[in-house]
DNA sequence: AAAAAAG
């Protein structure tokens, strides 16, 4: 795997004499599934931690994914494992992964090299049923391979016992950090012997990360890894400034004119996964979805046929961005400017892996500026503008443009992703001051005068309506059964602009919107008051336009 | 602001 590859690619630079699995002090039988899995040499950081794991010492590891980090604590766990055996709910290891995918990953590894040495693993992570996990549990496992919440789950269910627990590897720990699992984490090394070895990853050393590490280590040793230098230079990367409207047709012309063997194409949000992907299934692309609320059979689904190449393009939110080995991809592409920029680096670090070349482009639309600038200032270098052939270029004053206006932030949740907001279009200063006011006009529908139009006339009544004192009330009176229609409309097989008209429809009707149904113009008072209630997550896609105007 | 993970 990851792992794997970097071994390989390690390979043809080889000039001296090198060190070899063997020299490492692993097992014979761990050396033979090695071997025979086609690796000879190892990679840095599996030189350098595996005889420290095997003396039984901590070790705080800063690498990234793909400089085979994954084998540098398998293989020397297998052999302090191997030997003896687990007792009924007492895992005598446990491994702590960020994402299920990655505990996955693990899970394969353990499998590929444990081969001749009968240890036994339970991958426990959530979306799956338990019952098997149970099942494992009481049979007994050597090594839990784990994400933190069903680890928890199941050990306040009573079905784990810490006690021989003696191995622990916290991995991509940095990851761990930003998705808030630390709490989660904490409490873990709580429940684990305090007396034990230790295994700590993270592609970066912040200060808190290093505050977490010493918690958890003891004198660990420190080994420092940093990518093959090789891996950045074989990345071409590129900028496109698209309208928002724009992002599709323009990433479908890209793809088109690209050799694109395999792509991922990440989107900031799961509903924008959704909408993209269908969207190119229906222009007949190849294409597979990954984000986190779909089921975790899906999800397995899709990236095994991903990774066997029956599906050439996999649109995903970040639960893809870090650490997932998928190998040899040709092409990543960030439909959207990731809202971290560190995200950037991880995307597209996901090709020109194993010294191959790989592409990384990314759309950006005017309102993206800022997000753009955190990307360069990060990676120290600008991206390198580029242009679609056939669409009309956005000039740099139009972003700066957009930079400046931009105040106030993105517009709603409700429109942001759906890529028909006005965006950077709206260049006359006009409807960027109350999302209220913007209307979703359509992406590639040409003519601009038919919306425009629409607006002018829209506007005055929507403020006659706005001096109503019940109007409001209607509005969100109604925004309740919103959603769901307009996720039914989404489902519909249409063409994207057919659909969006609808969907603009609807909302116009709601602006004048026939109030409570049934009642005509005598609602009862009681019936507009609006019922407060949590709000839904975001599971809840085609928020209504009435979003915006709350949220504004 | 969003994604991940427990249901």
């Amino acid at each position: 795997m990851a792992e794997a590859e970097a071994v390989a690619e390690a390979e043809p630079v080889a000039e001296e004499p090198r060190t070899v699995f063997a020299d490492l002090g692993l097992s014979e039988k761990l050396l033979r599934a090695v071997e025979e899995s086609g690796y000879k040499h190892p990679t840095p950081i599996q030189e350098q931690a595996i005889p420290i794991v095997l003396m039984g010492r901590d070790v705080l590891g800063c690498a990234q994914t793909g400089t085979g980090k994954t084998a540098s604590f398998t293989l020397p766990m297998m052999d302090i494992l191997a030997g003896s055996r687990a007792k009924a709910r007492m895992p005598r290891s446990l491994i702590l992964e960020p994402t299920r995918e990655l505990a996955l990953q693990v899970a394969e590894q353990f499998v590929k090299y444990g081969k001749y040495l009968g240890l036994t693993h339970a991958l426990l992570i959530g979306g799956e049923s338990m019952d098997d996990q149970k099942a494992a549990l009481e049979k007994g496992v050597d090594v839990l391979i784990a994400t933190p919440g069903r680890l928890l789950d199941l050990f306040d269910r009573g079905r784990i016992l810490m006690a021989d627990c003696k191995l622990l590897v916290i991995d991509e720990a940095d990851r761990m950090l930003d998705m808030g699992f630390i709490p989660d984490v904490e409490r873990i090394g709580s429940i684990i012997p305090a007396l034990r070895q230790t295994l700590f990853f993270s592609a970066t050393m912040a200060p808190e990360i290093r505050r977490i590490a010493d918690a958890f280590l003891r004198n660990p040793k420190e080994i420092t890894v940093s990518r093959p230098a090789t891996v950045a230079t074989t990345i071409t990367a590129g900028l496109f400034y698209v309208p928002e409207m724009d992002k599709r047709e323009a990433l479908r012309r890209l793809i088109r004119r690209e050799q694109v063997q395999n792509a991922l194409i990440f989107c900031n949000r799961k509903r924008d996964v959704d909408i993209l992907y269908k969207s190119l299934k229906k222009h007949g692309f190849s294409v597979g979805a990954l984000h986190g609320d779909m089921d975790q059979s899906a999800r397995f689904a899709t990236l095994n046929a991903f990774k066997a190449n029956e599906i050439r393009l996999l649109v995903c939110s970040d639960v893809a961005a870090r650490g997932l080995d998928i190998g040899g991809l040709s092409h990543v592409f960030n439909f959207d400017v990731p809202f971290h920029s560190e995200d950037y680096v991880h995307r597209i670090g996901r090709t020109g892996r194993a010294g191959r070349e790989g592409h990384a482009y990314t759309l950006a639309t005017p309102e993206d500026g800022k997000l753009v600038q955190a990307v360069e200032k990060l990676t120290g270098a600008p991206i390198p503008r580029m242009e679609i052939e056939g669409m009309e270029p956005i000039t740099e004053a139009e972003i700066a443009e957009a930079m400046t206006r931009k105040r106030g932030g993105r517009g709603s949740r409700a429109d942001a992703g759906r890529g028909e907001r006005s965006g950077g279009r709206d260049r006359h200063g006009r409807g960027r001051e109350r999302d209220r006011d913007e209307r979703p006009r359509r992406a590639a529908a040409p003519p601009a005068t038919p919306a425009a139009e629409e607006m002018t006339e829209e506007r005055p009544r929507r403020e006659e309506a706005r001096r109503r004192d019940e109007r409001p009330r209607r509005e969100e009176a109604r925004r309740d059964e919103q959603p769901r229609r307009d996720e039914a409309r989404r489902d519909e097989p249409r063409r994207d602009r057919e659909r969006d008209d609808h969907r603009r429809r609807d909302r116009d009707r709601d602006d004048l919107g026939p109030p409570v149904r049934g009642f005509g113009d005598d609602v009862p008072a009681f019936m507009l008051i609006p019922i407060p209630r949590p709000r839904k997550p975001r599971a809840e896609t085609g928020a209504p336009e009435g979003d915006a105007a709350e949220a504004a």
